[in-house]
DNA sequence: GATATTAAAGACTCTCGTTATCTATAATAT
DNA sequence: ATATTATAGATAACGAGAGTCTTTAATATC
């Protein structure tokens, strides 16, 4: 379970995605803007949410990507697997028969993990909202 | 938290001394040819581990490595910490006011780092003999 | 069907941390 | 004094991540 900077930015993305009015799309060019990044960098790291089909896309005049139907679902780690792939931290390439070590980290990286995969992003939306809606009745 | 092939190279080391008769040294030369690496190179590593008080070092005849009298206490985390210093996977230099995205990382690295705070090394030696003397009975 | 718009894909460069080597210096036992 | 061993510094080789540029494919609108 690597992460990098585009996994970050893929969430960040998939967040605002969430806020977007249901049905609505938005481009590339406008998602690279918030997030001040080139477009076409930004777009590789969108192909592989789509692929991922955590997010839709279609391509044209008036085309751009949306959050795909399943949004309620999606976890920190589902955005972290579409980016970096199914890997792991401790990554011994000899694998000695019971080792002990390798077995140790590993199973701390699963505690990791799982709390990731508990995690979903509706979560953090629906609580910043919250949030924000206590703030605004003070 | 990070993780690096030198960490690994740390723990391979920690894990030899603490095999070695009390009182006993290794030079540098002999750990290097154990693990298939250049000593020069593995000298960095165990100087990180001198300097973090897990080991102790003599110079000159008749000197090299030992385990340090805490051996009883040192945890996986301990080592890790040694070499990679106390940083972050998820590493956000903006850090905006109450970010959910954040916290989220920084909770799931916490849990990986408390499942390798609690591991001793010493527990995966005794394990390791433990399961060697149940095969000599057989 | 032509045109404008937008995503996808490939080749490529830049940067940075890790890995690794070489050399010189400091400390210690004999 | 001498041999041995750890420490430190400079520096090179390498690979992964970050980022750009250009070309191609798909779609709506006219
Ligand atoms: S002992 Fe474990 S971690 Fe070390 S090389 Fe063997 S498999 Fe890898
Ligand atoms: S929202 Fe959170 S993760 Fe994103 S830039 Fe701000 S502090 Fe960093």
């Amino acid at each position: 379970m690597k992460y990098s900077n585009a996994t970050n930015y893929a969430l960040h993305t998939m967040v605002y995605l969430i806020h977007l009015p249901q049905g609505n799309t938005v481009g590339v060019q406008e998602l690279a803007k918030i997030q001040k990044l080139s477009p076409t960098y930004l777009s590789k790291i969108l192909t592989k949410l789509t692929k991922a089909g955590l997010i839709e896309s279609t391509p044209g005049v008036k085309g751009g990507y949306k959050i795909s139907r399943f949004q309620n679902e999606v976890t920190f780690y589902d955005v972290i697997k579409a980016i970096e792939g199914d890997t792991n931290l401790f990554d011994c390439s000899i694998h000695h028969e019971g080792c002990l070590i390798e077995e140790t980290m590993r199973q701390a990286e699963e505690n990791m993990k799982k709390e990731l995969q508990a995690k979903l992003l509706i979560d953090i939306v629906k609580k910043a909202e919250a949030e924000r809606s206590v703030e605004t009745n003070q």
